[in-house]
DNA sequence: CGCGGGGTTGAACATTCTCAAGAACTGTGG
DNA sequence: CCACAGTTCTTGAGAATGTTCAACCCCGCG
C-alpha cells in the first residue's frame, strides 16, 4: 500500500509527441493543421509501475490521455477501502473534470505497468475545444458511455448479490474478447477484481471456486479461465 | 408498480417553447438568433405524476431537458429490484446517450408529479453541437459533474455500509440547502431513498431510529428531519 | 370513515466480511 | 535452471451485517 513518489519525466522530444498524438482517438481524426496546432500543447510524461499520477487532494488542471501502458483509478474510502473505478488502457483519458471545474481530485490513478502518458494543461485545451467542435463531441461521446457503465455499475453493486455480478462481468470479458474458444483473460488481478466488484478478494474467490463445481467455467493459472457455460451464468 | 401507459401530449405552441427553452442552463446563455433556432426543433411534452416517459428497452433518439416537475431515472434488475439512478429537477437533462451512440435506453424514466419537458431529437442537435461549441461545452461540464458523482456513488456502495451511507446522504442535504436551522427536506420519499442508497426501506428506517436514538438526528413527519450533530453522523 | 400506500417493527434467515493460516504463483538473482 | 522472497490466492470458521416476510401503524385522501 505504500506508493512510490510521483516523478514526471518529461520527455518533450518530438519525436514522443508525435507518437503520442497520434495514436489519440481523441484527435486523430483531424486534420494536419489542427494535429499542429495540438502538439505545441501536449507534453509526454512516463510513469513507472506503481507510480502515482495524481492521488486524492491533487489540484486537478490536466488531461491525461493513457498513450502506452495501464493506469488504474480508484478511491479509498473512509475505512481504508479501495474501490477500482476503471483501468485506462491506451486510447482512454482521465482528468475530464478538470476541464470544466476547478477542483480536486478525489481518486488516485496508478501506473500498473510503465506507462506514457499525454498531458494537457486544462487551459490550453479549452480554447481548443471552442475552436474544432469535433473534439468536444468526441470527449461528449465518451463521457456518454463512461456514464452510462458508471450508473450500470452502481446499479449492479446495489441490486445485484455478489455472485451475479462476477458472473455477469466473466460475460463481459467474453464478449468484449470474443474468442472463440472462450478463454478470456482476467484484465486486473483477482484482488483488483474484488475490489472493482465491491467485495472482498475472499468472497470473489470462493464463488469462482462454485462456479468450477457447478462446471460453468475452468480455471487456469490466475487470469485465464475458460468460459464453459455463459448461459447458466447469466441465469445466476 | 403497475405504470399508465406513457401518453404524449404535445403543446407545440409558441408559447410553451419560449417559457420551456429560456429555462434551460444549457441554451440561455446564448444570443438571440441561436435561441431562435434552438426553438425550432424543441419540442414541448408533459407528462402526469406516474407516467412514463421512456422506458427500457425503448429506442433512444432525443435529449429531454425538465422544464417543470420532477422525473426519476432508474433501473430493474433481474430479480424486479428497482434502482434509483437519480431525480430530474429542472433544468436536468437526460437522453444523453441517444446522442452519440444510436441505441436503447437501460433505464426508465418516470414523472414523480405532473412535469413538463422539452424535447430535442438527437439529429437536430447534432448540428447545433458543431455550430455552436459553446453548448458542447455546457453539456460537457454538466456531463463532467454527473460521471463524478455516479463514480462516487459507485464507490460508496461497494465500499461503505448501509449506516454510513445514510449518514453521508443526509449531510449532502444538509449542505445543499444550508438553512441556517439545521433541518432538511428529504427530495424523495422513504422508499425511493432506500432504493438509491441500494438499501431496504426496512434497513433505512432502522438506521435512522438509531440515529435518533443516539441523538444526531430528529426525524418530524415522513419527509422532514433535523440534523442535530452533522459531524457525528460523519463520523459513523 | 374506510382504503391504500408509505412507514415501522420483530424474528428468522441469508449473505458477506473478517481474521488467520496455508498454498500457489511470479519474478528475481544466483 | 533453481531457490527464494513477496505477493496473491485459497480455504476455514465465526461474527457482523443486511434481507425477507409478516404484521401492524399511521396518515392523507376520496
Amino acid at each position: 500500500m505504500d506508493h512510490h513518489a510521483c516523478s514526471h519525466h518529461d520527455h518533450t522530444s518530438h519525436h514522443h509527441i508525435v507518437g503520442c498524438v497520434s495514436l489519440v482517438p481523441i484527435f486523430n481524426h483531424l486534420p494536419v493543421e489542427q494535429m499542429n496546432e495540438i502538439r505545441q500543447v501536449v507534453q509526454s510524461i512516463s510513469f513507472q509501475k506503481g507510480e502515482l499520477m495524481y492521488r486524492a487532494g491533487d489540484r486537478s488542471d490536466s488531461l491525461y490521455i493513457v498513450n502506452k501502458g495501464k493506469m488504474k483509478i480508484y478511491r479509498l474510502s473512509e475505512s481504508g477501502k479501495e474501490q477500482l473505478i476503471r483501468i485506462l488502457q491506451p486510447g482512454d483519458f482521465t482528468g475530464e473534470l478538470a476541464l470544466f471545474r476547478q477542483g480536486i481530485h478525489e481518486a488516485y490513478a496508478e501506473a500498473m505497468e510503465n506507462s506514457q502518458i499525454c498531458q494537457i494543461k486544462s487551459e490550453d485545451l479549452q480554447p481548443l475545444l471552442l475552436k474544432y467542435p469535433s473534439i468536444s463531441l468526441k470527449i461528449l461521446s465518451e463521457f456518454a458511455n463512461r456514464l452510462d457503465s458508471a450508473e450500470k455499475q452502481t446499479a449492479n453493486v446495489a441490486t445485484e448479490k455478489v455472485e451475479t455480478r462476477i458472473a455477469m462481468f466473466l460475460v463481459e470479458c467474453l464478449e468484449q474478447d470474443q474468442s472463440a474458444s472462450n478463454i478470456i483473460e482476467l484484465p486486473m488481478s483477482k484482488k483488483d477484481l474484488a475490489s472493482y466488484l465491491g467485495t472482498t478478494p475472499e468472497t470473489l474467490s470462493r464463488r469462482l471456486r462454485e462456479f468450477e463445481d457447478a462446471g460453468y467455467i475452468e480455471q487456469k493459472g490466475q487470469r485465464e479461465m475458460k468460459i464453459i457455460d455463459p448461459d447458466k451464468l447469466l441465469l445466476i
